[in-house]
DNA sequence: CCTCGACGATCAGGAGTCGCATGCGGTCCA
DNA sequence: TGGACCGCATGCGACTCCTGATCGTCGAGG
């Protein structure tokens, strides 16, 4: 599951990033409405948490943005308590839930999940399918061409961020934070390692190493 | 048969839950409005009982909600008698019954078991089946193969929460919230005692182990 | 065009984790 | 009082994961 967080205040924002990521999110963070507005058209998240009062484009905007062009995504919003800007507002420009400042971090992270939830339940695939590569992420089950491949607990979550970025260059050090524990102190040899026995059980072209940056997704075929 | 209860009175919650759970009923409880509002319309709920007075949002407005949403589960409203809110305003906002404080707790599950027999009246139909396995959640009947066969009380309660998430990989922290105490603090070793006990009574392989990350009930044949 | 250095790929082994089976005692109900 | 059900503990077996070492490959500069 990929997030994205429009946030201006640097150190909120960063806090719920690390927190999120945790939780096992694939998270990314912008600080401002332009830029997030950028991001959340032309990258596949699966929930946007988006602050109202940013520099840039305000948070209405980039939600109103994304919904009179077709988005979908489920938008998670931000608001300060001191009345300046209306709940309602949000809800009427397209958001999918609220929540006022100063919030617990519990509580967010209810939301998310619940809002991740209903959009399941609503009958949202969460399969992911690049040329003849499916990935089921709730079934945590793959397939190549038909076939089934049986991955192990890393394997599958290495290959899950990697799809979740299908043709971006993924950094060793971003799938380490993600896949281990945040703050992980070993080898990046490792990374190597997984990207090698994925290479083995699916096909050897699948993942393509970009030397000096990390790795990349082959989406065509 | 999965039930909600929206109380914020915690002692009542709490006893309503425990003598719901001995009934056969799987429980989940809540103590404000929204959060309520956020697990009726994410998870598969048979039955939500909803107290009018709760802090965050009141019942009337998660009623009124769950239904602008689409949603027909049955809602059984628990009004005071001090005669603040009317009993008929829970009617308008589409609750199916009204139960007034204080009530004997033989008269609400009479009620409880009265929603769900009408429910099932209606068609809809508790009974799930997947292959050759047919899981009857009104009943707490189990047949395999046309062949009917005996759990327990926790061997089908694990069985259903498997059920209901049919095909997706469900994890034994998640099974132990909904299936034990939601704040259940044990060894998740129970879960894999009772995934044994189901895989003996029923077909070693209905339950698939995915090794770091739960169970999956097999869908496809 | 060759050489060298850096980076990446692969392999093997041991430690640790995870899941499963079994058995025992407690408790609840008939 | 007896039986069934439930929670818990233990030990075993298998698999996964990480580490370290070695081998291979790419690219830049001489």
């Amino acid at each position: 599951m990929r997030l994205l967080i429009v946030e201006d205040e640097k150190r909120l924002a960063l806090s719920l990033a690390k927190g999120l990521t945790a939780e096992g999110y694939a998270v990314d963070v912008v600080h401002d409405g332009r830029e997030g507005l950028d991001r959340a058209t032309t990258e596949p998240y699966d929930l946007v948490i988006l602050d109202i009062m940013l520099p840039g484009l305000n948070g209405y905007r980039v939600c109103a943005a994304l919904r009179a062009a077709g988005h979908d995504v489920p938008i998670l919003m931000l608001t300060a308590k001191d009345g300046e800007y209306d709940e309602a507002e949000g809800l009427d420009t397209g958001a999918d839930d609220y929540l006022t400042k100063p919030f617990s971090y519990v509580v967010l992270v209810a939301r998310v999940k619940a809002l991740l939830r209903r959009r399941r339940a609503a009958g949202a695939s969460p399969v992911h399918v690049h040329g003849d590569l499916k990935v089921d992420t709730a079934a945590r089950r793959v397939w190549l061409g038909g076939a089934e491949t049986e991955l192990t607990a890393k394997e599958f979550s290495v290959l899950e961020h990697l799809v979740l970025r299908a043709g971006e260059v993924v950094s060793k050090a971003d799938i380490l934070e993600h896949v281990w524990d945040f703050a992980y102190e070993g080898d990046p040899n490792i990374v190597e390692v997984y990207v090698s026995a994925l290479r083995r059980k699916l096909r050897a072209d699948l993942i393509r190493t970009v030397r000096g940056a990390g790795y990349r997704l082959e989406t065509a075929p």
